[in-house]
Formats: structure tokens, C-alpha cells, sequence
DNA sequence: TCAGGATGACAAGCATTTATGACATTGCAA
DNA sequence: TTGCAATGTCATAAATGCTTGTCATCCTGA
């Protein structure tokens, strides 16, 4: 491979005074400056960035983990991510973990041998002792819509508690009393605020909390099937159920279709985060959506303050869920 | 930062057995392998792969250029690599284009500038120059979905001429004689080969082929919304209409919807690509869908076995285009 | 006793950055 | 004009963290 000591070579300088003119520093005079370009141009040298970071202690990447690779709330999270990136001249890393922690932990090894600077994730563990014990301390870390436990970190999620209340309204508004609720992956921050949501805006119109009508999800689709059957085939089925995510509504549909049953007319669904394109093409899932894009933007701008020494404290920043509405629910 | 060294001294042998115990290399006893290892564990210590990339020339990188993360068809074309190069603890960089062949150029040189192994891209760009200009001859390259003009290298893509077949064929049997077609980005090959398709299906019934009743789109929604409207405007607009991707397909719909008509009732719209999450969700457009997980891991493969040194030849691997029929087009 | 293989240390290399210091230039006061 | 400090310019060399070829040493078995 050819190095900055050809083109030192081929330039009568020292390598040293390449490095200088690459990098753009003082102290290089514009004689010797247009003379070193001049043969990069010619010889059209592109400098190694893995020996740079060697040196620099910078490998200007970063490291996005991702439970689900799959959903459409996680790779619009990437886009945004790799904006803000990708402007910077950082690379980006992405690992999905199939929400295994076993996947997640090895993902975790593998990005820290590679020493990027900062780690932005969607853990798929209950605590992030893993998480610490693999990077240090050192590397800064963006929490990702889920907080694993003793994780001190900064964190950008959305405000679930508020948009099961939202979720809630909605549905009460439409006449619904048995309310039905598909929970997300235990053991995540996002499934407990957002289960506590509900149960809260239940009690707030005076509703019972029946804990029949709570069945265990996983954020993924056959989870949400499961959960759904659950529901259906209790004595006396809720009216209108909410879902955890996206994916644990589309299970769910199709187990509501499977008994031959009809949504809106038999049963109402919504749920939590949208899926864009599915409703630029038809209209039908009502849902409180978060600004995915965006999030991932601040998820990046955070990492990037970090590693510019600003901030201090762990930071959370908090985004609004919207309800849009659809069709998938009705009057009862 | 602790290093090889740290671990020797602790464990009162060299750094080269260290290396040699952590690469799992021959020639160091028993022994020694435990001691040193032992200390591996009490430290927790990690190597740093750059430093390793360095003198191995190899960075366990692959990258990959995708022109559009807002598609599933292509986040789904990076689930399937990133599985594949997980699984050989190769890291996947994922850079974004937004089909601008300038944002392309700065990604390859950029990539270039990490060494990457190997480059997977769905390229932007009309020819191929750019890209070997940068990268050199020496990295494998594989082309996905696309082939730049004048480049010579892997390629996986799907029958694009035969989908198009398949989608007239369809259209036909329901009765139309009228089938427009809103093209893709002008330039690329997958472009050209769908248009192909669909003028030659067309001349297969002995239909006439009408220029006007090819719009230019760009395979984005945009585009799509502008060429069916174009086509819309047509004195004698056509039945049914075949979009070229399906983001095209989703601006057809909405320009559609613009201006009062319905879908299939009032025209049929068909496209290639699927939206999987969309159909799940509600089943409704009828598209010619492409195996794309697998393309992924494809993709992923060729570039292994390039990187092995197997396989000499440019290799194409074309995989079959499926109907998937749901409900956007009707009888005429 | 000796051949030959196993073992592991040494040192060179990988492609950069950067501290140090030598030398040249400049500005300014004497 | 001279002297001197401040600054600019650049090369030398050490450092980054790892791999690997070479070679000396130690064993083993014949």
C-alpha cells in the first residue's frame, strides 16, 4: 500500500509535513503546501483512517445497536442517525440483536475491539451491567428509547406513559370500557411505562384494571399474535385492545383475522408506533407515533456533545407522542 | 489504554504470546495459554482490532451504499448482510446516498479511507468510474439490484425484465389494454430493464406501445406522484398502471387519491418491490416482490468468497420475481 | 550425543500523529 | 544597522497497539 511516506518521498518533504498538509495544520508554508497537494492529486492517495485512529484515539465511529432490524421504528432511527453522522465524516456501525441479549453482548465485545467512540443503543437487556462492563466508562453512551437498569447514560426516548393515556382517551372517547392491553418484552423500561400508563388512565375514568385483559407480548409479531389469541379467547373479551408496538399489532391482526373476526366492527386495535409506509398506502392502523427521524438526529447530536467533552450529567431528552388516527378503531 | 504489553508483563511473557494466545495460533504450550489467558480474564482485557487491521491489511469491514434508507426493500437487503457478517464478526458500515451521486462519491471515499474489506452497493450513479477510481481493483465489489455502466463485478439482482413481464401478464389476464408505466430513475440499469420488460410483454399481446403512456419517475415517492399525474392528465389515461419500485407506487397512490379516483375501482395500480409490513397491515397493493433478505445474504456471501480469494470471473446471481396479488388491481 | 521439533523472545513492520528541536525568518527596539 | 525575541517551517524520532519472521533455546526420542 502506498503511505504518506511516498508521497513525503515524491514531495522532497518529510512524511511529518504531509500529515501536517492533510490535516490541514499550521505551520506549513503555502510553497510546500501546494507542492504536497499536488502529488496527492497526482497520485491520487487516499490516507489510511485505521492507522489515524490509532494515534488519534479517534476511530470516528459509531456504534448503533438495534433490536429489531426489521421494524421500520429501528432502521428509521439508523436514518437519522447516519445523517447527523454521516455529516460529521463518523461511520456508523449497525448490529441487530433479535432481541437477545446473547447477540447483544457479543455485538458489544466486537464494537468495543473496534474502539468506536461512541455506542448508541436500543439494549435488549433488563440492566446495562453488560453494557458498562464492556465499554468502560470512558465511552459515551446514548440509551435508546429503553433504560436498562443501573445504566447511567443519556437517554432519548419518547413519552410512553402519556401516549398509553392518549391511546386510552381515544378509546374511551369512542364508548370503549374493556380496554385490553398486549404488553411489550418483559423486563424493558418502555413495557412497564407503558403498561403503567394505561393502568393509570384506566383509573383515571374509573375503570377496573382486570388483569385478564393484560396478556404478555414481545415487541415482535408473533408475540402480539399470541397475545391477542389470549385475549380472544377469554369468556368475555375486551372491545378494543392496544398493542406495545407496531409489530405486536400487526400479530395481532392477523390472530383477530384468523378467527374470522373484523377490525374495526368486532374489536377496535391501535398501538404504539407508526409504521409510515404501510399507511401511506392505506390508512388503517391508528396509533401514537413518535418522531423516529428526529430521534435518532438528537440520539447522534448527544453522542457527538459527548465526545466534544460538553455535558456532564446524563441527559434525557423526552419527544411528544402524536395519536393519528385511522381506522382501525371504532365507535362500540 | 492497556495493551498487549500490559497483559505480557503481567503474565511474564511477551507480547507476541499474547498475540499468539489470543489469535489462538499454534506454538505456545499449554501452559502458557492458560497463565496468559487467566490474565486475560482478570483484566477483561480487549484487543484493538484497529491496531490488528494495521498489520493484518484486513478491517473486518464491509461497507455498505445503499440509495435510500427509507426503503425497506434495501433496510431489508442490510438485515440479510449484516446477519451474514455478524456471524464472520465482520462489521457492516452503513452509508446512505439519497440516490445523490455526489453524497456517493464522498461515502466511497470515505470508505476507502477505513479500508474497508469489500463494498456492497446499490449505486446512484449511471456509470461506474467514480467507484473503482476509488476504491481500486483490489477491493471486492458487489453490486446490488443496479449495474453501473462500464463496471465489472458481482452482481445480485432480481429478473427485473421477467417481473415486468409478469406484472403485464397479470394486468392483461384482468382485461386491460391501456397499461401505463411510471419509470424508475433515469440511468440505471434496473430502470431499463423493467421498462424493457414491460415494452416487450406488451408487444407479446400485440398491444401497441405508446410513449405517453411512459412517465418518468425516480423512484421515490415524488417522482411517482408526478408521473401519475402526468397520466392522469392524458386526454385517454390509462387503466391500469405499473409503477417501477414501490415508494413510486405509494406517490401514484396519493396522486391518485388527489385527484378523487379510487383503487382498482376507477385504475389499477400495480409496482415492484414489496412493502411486507404494509400488506401485513392491511393486504393491499399487488406487487412483483423480490427475495430480498436473501439477496442480502447473497451479497454478503459473494463478497466473502471474494475476499477468500474463491471465485475469479465476475459473477451475477438473478433471483426470481414473485406476484404477490392483493387487491389494487381489478378487472377492466 | 544429536537431530529436529516445540516454544517463545526480539525486533521489524504496519500507516499514521506529534513532541522536540534545529534552523530560518520577521519585527522591533536600541 | 544590529541584536534579540518571537514566530514560522520542517525533519527526526518516538509513539500508537498489534502481528510475524527470525532465531535462540529447550526438550524429546533415537
Amino acid at each position: 500500500m502506498t503511505s504518506i511516506y511516498d508521497i513525503a518521498k515524491q514531495a522532497g518533504v518529510s512524511a511529518a509535513t504531509v500529515s501536517r498538509v492533510i490535516n490541514n495544520e499550521r505551520y506549513v508554508s503555502l510553497k510546500t503546501q501546494e507542492k504536497v497537494q499536488r502529488v496527492l492529486q497526482d497520485t491520487g492517495f487516499i490516507p489510511n483512517a485505521n492507522a489515524s485512529s490509532l494515534t488519534k484515539k479517534r476511530t470516528n465511529t459509531f456504534a448503533v445497536v438495534v433490536p429489531d432490524l426489521t421494524n421500520p421504528f429501528f432502521t428509521e432511527i439508523i436514518h437519522g442517525i447516519e445523517g447527523q453522522a454521516a455529516a460529521r465524516k463518523i461511520a456508523v456501525i449497525v448490529s441487530n440483536t433479535d432481541e437477545n441479549i446473547d447477540k447483544e453482548r457479543k455485538a458489544l465485545r466486537f464494537l468495543t475491539e473496534r474502539r468506536v467512540d461512541a455506542l448508541i443503543i436500543a439494549s435488549a437487556a433488563r440492566s446495562g451491567d453488560h453494557i458498562i462492563s464492556c465499554l468502560g466508562e470512558d465511552t459515551p453512551i446514548v440509551l435508546l428509547d429503553r433504560q436498562p437498569q443501573g445504566l447511567k447514560a443519556d437517554l432519548v426516548r419518547s413519552d410512553d406513559h402519556r401516549g398509553a393515556e392518549i391511546l386510552v382517551d381515544y378509546l374511551v372517547g369512542l364508548g370503549h370500557r374493556k380496554i385490553g392491553f398486549i404488553a411489550g418484552k418483559r423486563g424493558i423500561s418502555t413495557t412497564k411505562l407503558r403498561l403503567d400508563g394505561y393502568r393509570l388512565a384506566l383509573e383515571k375514568y374509573g375503570l377496573e384494571c382486570q388483569a385478564e385483559l393484560i396478556a404478555q407480548g414481545d415487541f415482535k409479531k408473533e408475540g402480539g399474535r399470541e397475545g391477542m389469541l389470549a385475549l380472544l379467547a377469554l369468556p368475555n373479551p375486551p372491545t378494543s385492545v392496544i398493542a406495545s408496538n407496531n409489530l405486536e399489532a400487526i400479530g395481532a391482526l392477523s390472530a383477530i383475522r384468523e378467527m374470522g373476526l373484523r377490525v374495526p366492527e368486532d374489536l377496535s386495535l391501535v398501538c404504539f408506533d407508526d409504521i409510515e409506509l404501510a399507511s401511506l398506502v392505506y390508512p388503517f392502523l391508528t396509533v401514537v407515533a413518535q418522531p423516529v427521524r428526529t430521534m435518532g438526529a438528537v440520539a447522534a447530536q448527544l453522542a457527538l456533545e459527548r465526545l466534544d467533552g460538553k455535558a456532564e450529567q446524563p441527559r434525557e431528552v423526552v419527544m411528544q407522542m402524536t395519536l393519528l388516527e385511522r381506522r382501525s378503531a371504532g365507535r362500540v
